[in-house]
DNA sequence: AACAATTTGAATTTGTTTCTCAATTACCAC
DNA sequence: GTGGTAATTGAGAAACAAATTCAAATTGTT
């Protein structure tokens, strides 16, 4: 059970809610899903957990660090595994698609923003918004 | 009356409560103030206004153009008149010191980025967040 | 198996923002 | 000015995401 290490290492107990929603937070096709959507998948999953528990458990993911919180353009929290490299996101505002990329010069040049308004740089948050260009374009 | 004619030529009648919500956001004070922070103001000058009709005229507000809305980490949007050139904010998480810059590179590569991936850029959000380097960084 | 501590689900609560609707007000033509 | 029409308002209710409460169930450990 690769997610139990997963869990244990967080400091959380194993539980089937926690090893559930982890499940669905790794499957490639989720990458940026909402607490809602999770319990979706859930429920068309036929477990019965509730709502609460999901917030509470992406809220303990988010403490441990095991994912990254994202604040869209737009309403709810979307969450993704947090395992990769640091990167920030594109986003079509059409059909919602999303891009992972990331930029050393942007990164580099934040830092130095940062440090010359005498600030030390805890994070950032970065979303490029806009249409997909062929696709999205004229629909 | 200088309100007057910036809410004529947004197209919206000249009403009392949109005067005062407009004086409260160009007052040098209230940069980034949300929709409650002007509520409380209104209150404090003795105006009935209702909640809803703050939150209706900032969006109505932003629809025209006026000013600028924000996500600031945590919680509600910020609002802040929107007359100046573009620019992108560092927030220090400890005081909640909103400084604004503008950085011409970090502008250009956003524009490469998103062409690299086939988005036609709408527009973008950048928050650096930290914390003040001599006044909050020890408290 | 038994225990203490953690976790869960359901319902309730919070906090922000939007909606509804009757009453009021602004603006244009006369 | 006066009147009519459409836009605007305030108050309360509703919507929505997210957090909290608490008794009952489950975990990991003796």
């Amino acid at each position: 059970m690769e997610q139990n290490q997963e869990l244990k290492k967080a400091g959380l107990k194993v539980t089937l809610p926690r090893i559930k929603i982890l499940e669905i937070l790794q499957a490639p096709a989720n990458q940026h899903i909402s607490a809602e959507d999770v319990y979706k998948i859930l429920l068309e999953q036929g477990e019965e957990i509730g709502l609460a528990t999901v917030y509470r458990v992406l809220n303990q993911f988010d403490d441990a660090g095991l994912l990254d919180r994202h604040h869209f353009e737009g309403g709810k929290s979307v969450f993704e595994m947090g395992q990769k490299k640091h990167h920030d996101h594109l986003v079509c505002l059409k059909c919602g698609k999303v891009i992972e990329f990331e930029d050393d010069l942007i990164e580099k040049r934040q830092i130095e923003v940062a440090e010359k308004n005498n600030i030390k740089l805890t994070h950032h948050s970065l979303y490029l918004y806009g249409v997909c260009q062929p696709s999205c374009e004229d629909r």
